[in-house]
DNA sequence: TGGCAGATTTTA
DNA sequence: AAAATCTGCCAA
């Protein structure tokens, strides 16, 4: 399993959040090992793209999205879940991949003892519930994902064909093409 | 099964 | 006041 390193993340947003999907994400925390293989993806881009949160300038909140490509950017939305994203592209631009869903592959156990025991399929499919099947909060933002306990792997897996659609959940330039998922997997979160 | 309100931080 | 969400409750 190879860990994906910065020059990964560098590549134009896009293209970052297609070759995302079939990748896997680990979590090697205190309390064990969470992993998935990230089946659902969305960019969010510098130019012309309101909905991106960099969009509006640095704030307290967003400030990690500027960092070096291979940052973790984690944020509170609605007051209550996280989001996990990956900054790609250039430092300072602010673009990101929001990571959506996964299909869980090791520690199920505990992904549901934090999810609260549902059904495999809703354990980490939506990008607050991967974010609390993982143990991902407030602590991994701002982390480097090339070097620390957060990481990202490849694994050979063969690549799938890809759906393009509008992001999801985002009133605001919904219609742009940028999410991603694979086609006929289980674990993405909406059709 | 499907729609809707509520939870609660961050920013404008 | 609205947001890159999820859950439980309600009605049919």
């Amino acid at each position: 399993m190879q860990k994906l390193t910065v020059r990964f993340f560098e590549r134009p947003t896009v293209e970052v959040a297609r070759s995302l999907l079939g990748k896997i994400l680990v979590h090697d925390s205190e309390a064990g090992v969470a992993a998935g293989r990230i089946v659902e993806t969305e960019a969010y881009l510098f130019h012309d793209d309101p909905a991106c949160h960099a969009a509006r300038g640095k704030t307290n909140r967003n400030a990690a999205m500027f960092g070096p490509p291979g940052t973790a950017y984690v944020y509170l939305v609605y007051g209550l879940h996280y989001c996990f994203n990956v900054v790609t592209g250039k430092a300072g631009e602010g673009e990101a991949v929001l990571v959506r869903s996964l299909e869980p592959l090791s520690g199920l156990d505990l992904m549901a003892f934090r999810r609260g025991n549902p059904k495999t399929r809703l354990l980490a499919s939506g990008p607050g519930r991967l974010c609390q099947a993982l143990g991902i909060g407030k602590s991994q933002n701002g982390a480097d994902l090339s070097a620390g306990s957060l990481f990202l792997a490849g694994d050979g897996y063969p690549e799938a064909e890809i759906i393009t659609t509008g992001r999801i959940g985002i009133t605001v330039a919904a219609g742009l093409p940028l999410r991603f998922y694979m086609a006929g997997n289980a674990y993405v979160s909406r059709k």
